[in-house]
DNA sequence: CAGCCCTGTTCAACGGGTGAACAATGATAA
DNA sequence: TTATCATTGTTCACCCGTTGAACAGGGCTG
């Protein structure tokens, strides 16, 4: 829970749309409420995120969750780390795919 | 639990090392003991792999697990369907690799 | 024989994920 | 004003897959 994934993805959402709910967060990002709320919490913790209170126009409540300065920092750490797996994974999977094309042949 | 993956996996080594023990299975396919045995056996279950009792030279007891027929068939389906699969994946991380790129070169 | 080792099998315990239910608050309607 | 509604964040009992220690069976060795 937590993994840099989704804490990339969190703060990716909230960076360019910090007006959003915990429901929509965890549509999103294809989580649970709940564990949206623990992220979301956990991120707040560390200082990454700031969540003012905000009374919106219409109809909202809730909070705007704003990137501070170590979560702008944290998020821009996180994108390149977050690429270099990605490259690995697709470099392995590569790898993966020629091997089962070669399985494939073989029958 | 005993996903398409799992599933191809298991026959894959099974095929190529019949002796093989549950725990070196799980070690190989990174699962838990628990886990390999409750797929080995709706493996068996389902017809796809027949267990033979097996007495070899040396200190071994356990069984001979041997894909049936149908396994191997299953098991060739499963590979194509999985290398699809893996390919969508390739294409869609190819993508993602790509925002990450912007993603990286906007900050 | 006893001890050892390698099997497969079991299952209580653990832990992360879930989402219904709740509380709070502002907007709207009567 | 008061009541109702809508939308939010928060909680937490429940679910269920996973784990691996512990057990049972059987062959080998000394």
């Amino acid at each position: 829970m937590l993994d840099d994934e989704h804490r990339y993805k969190i703060l990716k959402e909230l960076q360019q749309d910090p007006d959003i709910s915990q429901r929509e967060l965890a549509r999103r990002l294809n989580i649970s409420l709940g564990k949206a709320n623990f992220c979301l919490k956990a991120l707040v913790e560390k200082g990454l995120v700031k969540a003012d209170n905000f009374k919106n126009s219409r109809n909202k409540v809730g909070y705007l969750y704003l990137l501070t300065p170590q979560g702008i920092e944290a998020k821009a750490i996180l994108t390149k780390r977050f690429l270099q797996r990605k490259l690995e994974e697709h470099e392995r999977l590569a790898q993966e795919i020629e091997q089962l094309r070669e399985e494939v042949l073989k029958v």
